[in-house]
RNA sequence: GUGGGCGUAGCUCAACGGUUAGAGUACAGGACUGUGACUCCUGGGGUUGGGGGUUCGAAACCCCUCGUCCACCCCA
């Protein structure tokens, strides 16, 4: 038997209608925030990610596909979509517009040990705003996010939000925090130690025992912010309460993109395990220049589709209701071609039931395909212009008109 | 990449190292030629994940491998 390879899965009927009513919700609220879909490559240029993710982070070092085509050009699987939609930004040059809200949706690639919430095909719904350099737009976008996640009725749901400050402010906070831990690496793990010159700031984000305790008293960041840094983070947290969010402060939480600047957040969830975000992103001001474009200011989230759908699978979710048709005789048969072809018209989700043999059994297979309604047309119906509808669920049956099904059925 | 748990029928799970690996459920048919879920009967289903080893004898014990789950790491 050929098999899927290894965190590579399919989506099955059951689940894929939870997906589509998540990824269908996205695209209807972003789009009342003013965004637009844009359709993005799965493959790009290698150089693309090692630039904008960061040569030393672990989704470069160890976890992106990376391949020759047949002319000798390093790919990659896109580990992430942010860097595909700021290069699709520079070339096309969509940055003569006053600002640019993207959304795109899709699979993502990461070489990773696969566990709950985590493949290494996973999709992604993503949104990027594009120059806007205003507090506001970091408040608009979380607002949008936490406005999904209420529309999709997510439980559970927490929001952290935190600044990494900028390239004036972050160095002298980097510098502060190394002299904090100088004395103190006897007490970090072994990683800590090794990232101590690349990136001390993970170690305030580590779980291990030994790294909680050494970095308890370590100077916050947000106490580090440059003046421009501290007075958007504090706006940000203005505008988050006028829409009626309380956002939990996190100077620890550290991501693990290079781009980020100022505002950074996640959004977890519980009932996930370990993997509980659910959703991050944050500001990313020098991206943009760094990859060649003009100096834009912007601001991107993700949102991992599988681990949503996961809880709201939990939770269960309602689906519309299936009819189940079955016509008795061939008469029967011929005028149930034109009356299910009618109700389908009216967006009625109806599958004929083919099967010959004893009503009984077609009866019990209607069933099986989920039938809230059978529908049934016999000789005795045929003459009298109606059908047989039986509520399988409230196990009553009524006859009604061949013209009142479909507003019977809309009416549930 | 590291550590641990688990792989037996489509699904959920039994089976002390000892007959022909079972049960529930699902599936096919019938009891029942116009009414599902409940009942009864019959039937098809298995390389016990794969490979090697120990043993008179392995689903079970050992090694390797693959898959899966959990955790670490990391992240969405």
């Amino acid at each position: 038997m050929i098999t899927a390879i290894r965190g590579f899965n399919d989506i099955l009927p059951g689940d894929s209608e939870i997906w589509r009513h998540i990824e269908e919700s996205a695209y209807r609220i972003f789009s009342t925030y003013g965004f637009s879909e844009i359709k993005l490559p799965i493959v790009e240029k290698t150089e693309l990610f090692l630039r904008s993710i960061g040569e030393t982070t672990d989704i470069v070092e160890k976890e992106m596909y990376t391949f020759p085509d047949r002319h000798g050009d390093l790919l990659t699987l896109r580990p992430e979509g942010t860097a595909s939609a700021v290069r699709a930004y520079i070339e096309h040059k969509l940055y003569t517009a006053p600002v640019t809200k993207l959304y795109y949706t899709g699979p993502m690639f990461r070489y990773e040990r696969p566990q709950k919430g985590r493949y290494r095909q996973f999709y992604q719904i993503g949104a990027e705003v594009l120059g806007d350099d205003s507090p506001r737009a970091d408040a608009e976008a979380l607002e949008m996010l936490m406005r999904l996640f209420g529309r999709i009725n997510l439980k559970g749901v927490t929001l952290q939000i935190n600044s990494l400050g900028c390239p004036d402010c972050r160095p002298v906070y980097k510098e502060k925090l190394l002299n904090f831990l100088k004395d103190k690496t006897g007490e970090l793990c072994e990683n800590c130690v090794r990232r101590i010159d690349t990136n001390p700031l993970r170690a305030l984000d580590c779980k291990s025992p030994g790294c909680i305790e050494a970095t308890k008293n370590a100077p916050s960041i947000i106490e580090s912010l440059c003046e421009n840094c501290k007075t958007h983070f504090e706006k940000v947290q203005y505008y988050l309460k006028l829409s009626g969010l309380t956002p939990a402060l996190n100077p620890r939480m550290v991501r693990g993109l290079d781009y980020y600047t100022k505002t950074t957040f996640e959004i977890t969830a519980e009932g996930l395990g370990s993997q509980n975000t659910v959703a991050a992103g944050g500001r990313y001001d020098g991206l943009v220049s760094e990859l060649g474009g003009p100096k834009t200011p912007c601001f991107g989230f993700a949102i991992g589709i599988e681990r949503v759908a996961l809880i709201l699978k939990e939770e269960g979710i309602e689906s519309r209701p299936l009819s189940v048709f079955i016509s008795l005789g061939t008469e029967a048969e011929a005028k149930g071609v034109e009356l299910v072809s009618g109700w389908r018209e009216k967006g009625i989700r109806v599958v004929e039931e083919f099967s010959e043999g004893p009503l009984k059994n077609r009866m019990k297979r209607a069933d099986r395909l989920g039938a809230r309604y059978v529908i049934i047309l016999g000789e005795n119906e045929l003459n009298s212009g109606v059908v047989a509808i039986k509520d399988m669920v409230a196990a009553t049956q009524e006859t009604l008109p061949w013209d009142k099904i479909a507003q019977r059925i809309s009416a549930q």
